[in-house]
RNA sequence: GCGAAUGUAGCUCAUUUGGUUAGAGCGUCGGGUUGUGGUUCCGAAGGUAGUGGGUUCAAUCCCCAUCAUUCGCCCCA
C-alpha cells in the first residue's frame, strides 16, 4: 500500500497563510489602484468552450498548452489560460448596453499546460485590466499609467525597470515595407527579434541571412543593422516612419512624458506575440541584473470582440502576474513584514479563568476586532510562543486581577512594549495600528 | 517536447574507495520556572536515504527506469 503524496500538482503552489499574506497584498495593490483608475470588477468562468481560444489564437497553443477535456455532453470545454477572450466575448454580449469606454478589471487564476519555471507555473493569478471603446493613444497611455501606479504603490522606483512600448503596425510595416519579408519569414523575423536580447550577435546575425535567403541577405543585414543603431522614433527610415502608427506612437510618448512616466522607451525589437494585437503593444521589464526578465505586459487589440459576432469594439489592456510581480518585489527587496489578520491574541492566565476570558473575547468581535482565545490551557510562554509565531500585532492577558480591575495589559508582540489599558481605549489602540497599517488583507472583498 | 543538475528528519546539510543501531544545527514537543516569548539548561519524538527494479555476501553510495524540483531550449495568448 503506497501513501498519498502531500505535495501539490506539478506547476501549482498551495498556499498556506503566511503565503496568502502575500498573494493578499499583491491583489490588494491591484484592486485598490484599479478602482483608483475608475475600474470595476468582473468575473467570468473557469470553463470556457474551445471555441473561444481557436479563433483567435495558434493552433499549437491551443492544443497543447491548455487543460482541455470533454464534458457529459460531449462538449469540448477549456480552463481558461487567460482572460482577454472571455471579457472580449462578455462585452460582445452586452455591447449595447455597455456604457463606454468600458473600464473593466479581474483578478483571477488561469492553466496552462506548460513546463514549469522560475516565474512560470501550471496554474497562475493575474489582474486584467481593459478600456473597452476607447481608440488612440489617450488609452493607451492610461494603461500603461495604470501598471506604472501599481509598480509605485508596492514602492518600486523608476530606474528598477523599464517599460518598452512598441506598435504592431510599425513592426509589419517594418517586416514587409522596410526589410520586404513575405508573412512567412515575417513571423520568423518576429520570433527572432523576440530572442534578440537572449542569444549572440553572430546567432542573430546568422539566423537572419537563413530567413532573407542568399539573394537578400547581404541587403537585409545592413537595414537591419540600421534599424537598431535608432534608438528614437524619429530615427526610423522612411519606409516605417511614414506610417501613422509612428505619430500615435510620438503622441503617446508626450502624454507619458506630461505624467512623468520617463523609464518609458520606444523598443523596435519588442514583439510581443503576433496573434491578437493591433497596434500599441508594451512590456515592463525588471532592470535588476539578477532577475532581468519581462514582468507583464499588454497592448491593443481592436480585432477580438468582434469576433463574437459583433460590430468591433477597440481595446487596450494589461495583465500583471502574479509570481512575477512577487519576484521583481523580492528581488527589489519591496515586500513588506505581513502580519497575521487576527490582531489580538487573548492569553489566559489559570484554567479557571477561561470563562470572563471568552466572554471578554465575544466584547473585541463584537467591536469588530479580529481577536483569538487560547484555549489550550497551556503554561503562559507556550501561549506567548505561540502568538508571535502566528505573527498576530497584539497579546493580550487575562487574568483574575484584570478581570476584576478591568484593566488588562497589551503588549505588542514586535516591539515588546506593553501598557495597561481600559477596554475602550484598548480597542481604540488596535483600531488605529490597523488604519496606520493600511489594511492590505481583505478589502478585495469590500 | 528536448538538454543538464539535484533528491538523506519539518528546514539547511553531513555521512559512502559499497560494510554493525544514517548524524548535526535549526525547528517541533515536554520539562527546569503556578503571570511574560523572540536569550539559557535538560530531555524526547521524528528517516523502509523520492519511488520501483537490477548488480553484490552486503547498496544512501554503483547501474537502469520512473517521479519531483531547479536551470536552460522550445513556447510564453
Amino acid at each position: 500500500m503506497s501513501t498519498l503524496s502531500s505535495s501539490p500538482y506539478k506547476g501549482t503552489r498551495d498556499y498556506y497563510p503566511v503565503d496568502k499574506r502575500v498573494q493578499n497584498y499583491i491583489f490588494g495593490v491591484w484592486a485598490r489602484t484599479a478602482r483608483r483608475f475608475g475600474y470595476e470588477e468582473y468575473g467570468a468562468p473557469l470553463l470556457e468552450p474551445l471555441e473561444v481560444y481557436t479563433a483567435k489564437t495558434g493552433q499549437e497553443i491551443v492544443s497543447e498548452q491548455t487543460y482541455r477535456f470533454t464534458d457529459r455532453g460531449d462538449r469540448e470545454v477549456v480552463i481558461r489560460p487567460e482572460m482577454t477572450p472571455s471579457i472580449s466575448r462578455m462585452v460582445a454580449a452586452r455591447r449595447q448596453e455597455l456604457a463606454y469606454p468600458a473600464r473593466l478589471f479581474s483578478i483571477a487564476n488561469f492553466m496552462r499546460y506548460e513546463r514549469p519555471q522560475r516565474g512560470r507555473e501550471r496554474e497562475f493569478w493575474q489582474l486584467n485590466a481593459d478600456i473597452f471603446g476607447a481608440t488612440g493613444p489617450l488609452a493607451d497611455a492610461e494603461i500603461i499609467e495604470l501598471g506604472y501606479e501599481i509598480l509605485k504603490a508596492f514602492g518600486a522606483k523608476k530606474p528598477m525597470y523599464t517599460i518598452k512600448v512598441n506598435d504592431r503596425r510599425v513592426i509589419d510595416a517594418m517586416m514587409h515595407d522596410y526589410l520586404l519579408l513575405d508573412p512567412i519569414q515575417s513571423e520568423l523575423m518576429v520570433k527572432l527579434f523576440d530572442r534578440k536580447n537572449k542569444i549572440s550577435n553572430e546567432e542573430f546575425r546568422d539566423q537572419a541571412i537563413d530567413i532573407f535567403g542568399p539573394d537578400k541577405a547581404a541587403d537585409g543585414l545592413k537595414k537591419i543593422a540600421g534599424l537598431l543603431v535608432a534608438r528614437q522614433i524619429d530615427e526610423l527610415p522612411k519606409e516605417i516612419a511614414d506610417n501613422p502608427a509612428v505619430d500615435e506612437l510620438k503622441h503617446l510618448f508626450s502624454i507619458l512624458k506630461k505624467r512623468h512616466i520617463t523609464n518609458a522607451a520606444f523598443d523596435i525589437t519588442l514583439m510581443r506575440g503576433f496573434d491578437y494585437y493591433t497596434g500599441t503593444v508594451f512590456e515592463f521589464f525588471d532592470e535588476d541584473p539578477e532577475n532581468n526578465r519581462a514582468m507583464f505586459g499588454g497592448g491593443r487589440y481592436d480585432g477580438l470582440v468582434g469576433l463574437f459576432g459583433a460590430e468591433p469594439i477597440s481595446a487596450v489592456g494589461i495583465a500583471p502576474g502574479l509570481s512575477t510581480v512577487e519576484l521583481f518585489l523580492t528581488s527589489h527587496n519591496l515586500l513588506p513584514e505581513l502580519s497575521s489578520t487576527t490582531e489580538v491574541y487573548v492569553a489566559v492566565l489559570g484554567a479557571d479563568q477561561l470563562e470572563g476570558a471568552q466572554e471578554l473575547v465575544t466584547k473585541l468581535r463584537a467591536e469588530g476586532v479580529n481577536a483569538e482565545l487560547d484555549i489550550s490551557g497551556r503554561k503562559l510562554d507556550k501561549q506567548i510562543k505561540t502568538a508571535v509565531k502566528k505573527q498576530i500585532p497584539y497579546l493580550m492577558f487575562v487574568g483574575e486581577e484584570e478581570l476584576k480591575k478591568e484593566k488588562y495589559n497589551l503588549k505588542d508582540t514586535a516591539t515588546s512594549e506593553e501598557e495597561t489599558l481600559s477596554f475602550e481605549r484598548l480597542v481604540t489602540r488596535v483600531k488605529d495600528r490597523r488604519r496606520k497599517a493600511g489594511d492590505n488583507s481583505d478589502d478585495l472583498f469590500e
